[in-house]
This record gives structure tokens, C-alpha cells and sequence, in this order.
DNA sequence: AAAAGTCTCAACCGCCATTCC
DNA sequence: TGGAATGGCGGTTGAGACTTT
């Protein structure tokens, strides 16, 4: 039987305070990001390790870019879920100063009911029958990871704000213009040497093995 | 003005992969 | 070599904010 990852007693959960915050900031800023497991005493936090982690990662880390997402940036995030799924990690890596759980975030409550409202089906990018067609954005590509999507709540709310945004979506046409983005999509696999040596790394080949197959996203998305 | 409905996002949970011993 | 410890990830939740009625 596998123990808890903390002490479950004694920790704080919930919203972190300022204190906290500062503690934390304080010790990393100090000692570095280092074994999270012993970090909670050591800055004499009553936290978690993977607490403290995500709170740093998520929110504390001084390379945070906050605030709402720019539209290349949507575009490129739409682009990535077409090609990667749900690996919301990998998708973030390619924003610059954006987190995992940010654009998950951001996919979940914004893009999907966007591609929903211009009838795209968000889990596998294909164009919905029953919607009328949108031009540019590629049915093509599909996610096998995405197809584990529940559907999200039906959307009544936000029918108002859903027309604004879709009105200047961008999605018809390629605004991929700030020079922060990293817009290189090339996903560079291992070394041979490398690779042999992590055959059980089973990401990169599942990648590959996407890019080989017949209807590569790449060739599609990127005309 | 207030209640009800809905959305957003920070945080938690549990699983899996990797590392350590 | 195998089990325990740890890190990292994606899915889910819930409190607070916001909008509608």
C-alpha cells in the first residue's frame, strides 16, 4: 500500500496567503528549486510538497506571463491540440511563460466553446456535421489522447460573449506574428544512440509513430 | 436589489514514470 | 532486480466572481 505524498495532517490546503507565498518565493529564491518533499519544512511551510510545487510553478515562478492570452497565441494553442491531444505540459512548453494548467485552463473554458460555436468539434478538430462550415482551421487532424474528453456542460451563459470572441477569433486567418512564440513545430526526437538507451520512454515514439502515420496533422495544419 | 444560474481558475487528487537505494 | 520514494502530469473540484432574470 502506497503511503499519501504528505502528512495529510497538520497541512494547510486550500488558497495559499500571502505569508505563504513569500515564504515560499523567499526559500526558492535562496536555495533554488530543490527536493520539494523536504522543502515544505525547511521554509517552514505546513504545506505539501506537491503543493508548494504547483503553487511555484503555477503561480509564484518570476517568468509567469499573466493576463489573457494573446489571439497567436490561441492559434497556436488550437494548432498544438490538434496535434498533441491533451498533453497540456508539452502544449505549454511551446508559450513561453505560460503554464500547463493556465492553457488547460484556457482550452477548457475558452477555445473548446469557441470551436464548439464555429462547429468544430474540440476533441478531434474534424468539422461538425451539423454546423455550418468554417473556412481555414484544418478538419483533418485528430488526437487519439484528445478522444478521452468527456463533453463539457452545455453553454447557455456565455452565448453573448462566445459571438464577440468569435467575431475577431482569428481563426480564419494566420496571425502567427509575435516573435516571442516559439512557432518552430518540429518535435525533435532523440538521438539514436539516446534513444536506444530509453526504448521505454514511450513518448516520443508515440509521437513519432503519430507523424508517421497517414494523416499526419503537420502536413495539414501548416500548408 | 436579490436570487439563481453559470463561468473561471487556483488548487487538489490520483495515477504513472522515473529515480534512488 | 525490485520496491519505495519522488516528481510530473492530466482530470476534476469548488469557492468566488460575474451575468441574467
Amino acid at each position: 500500500m502506497r503511503k499519501p505524498c504528505c502528512d495529510k495532517e497538520g497541512t494547510n490546503k486550500g488558497a495559499w496567503s500571502k505569508q505563504e507565498d513569500q515564504k515560499l518565493i523567499d526559500y526558492i529564491r535562496t536555495h533554488g528549486e530543490g527536493c520539494w518533499r523536504s522543502l515544505p519544512k525547511a521554509a517552514g511551510l505546513h504545506r505539501c510538497g506537491k503543493s508548494c510545487r504547483l503553487r511555484w510553478i503555477n503561480y509564484l515562478r518570476p517568468d509567469i506571463k499573466r493576463g489573457n492570452f494573446a489571439q497567436d497565441e490561441e492559434d497556436l494553442i488550437i494548432k498544438l491540440h490538434a496535434l498533441l491531444g491533451n498533453r497540456w505540459s508539452l502544449i505549454a512548453g511551446r508559450l513561453p511563460g505560460r503554464t500547463d494548467n493556465e492553457v488547460k485552463n484556457y482550452w477548457n473554458s475558452h477555445i473548446r466553446r469557441k470551436l464548439i460555436k464555429v462547429g468544430i468539434d474540440p476533441n478531434n478538430h474534424k468539422i461538425h456535421q451539423s454546423f455550418p462550415r468554417l473556412h481555414h482551421v484544418s478538419p483533418g487532424a485528430s488526437s487519439s489522447a484528445s478522444m478521452k474528453n468527456k463533453e463539457h456542460k452545455p453553454l447557455k451563459y456565455a452565448k453573448d460573449r462566445i459571438s464577440a470572441d468569435t467575431d475577431q477569433s482569428g481563426l480564419e486567418e494566420d496571425t502567427m506574428n509575435s516573435s516571442q512564440l516559439n512557432l518552430d513545430l518540429t518535435i525533435a526526437f532523440p538521438s539514436p544512440v539516446v534513444e536506444e538507451k530509453s526504448k521505454s520512454n514511450s513518448e516520443s515514439t508515440k509521437i513519432r509513430d503519430h507523424m508517421d502515420s497517414e494523416s499526419a496533422p503537420i502536413l495539414v495544419l501548416f500548408r
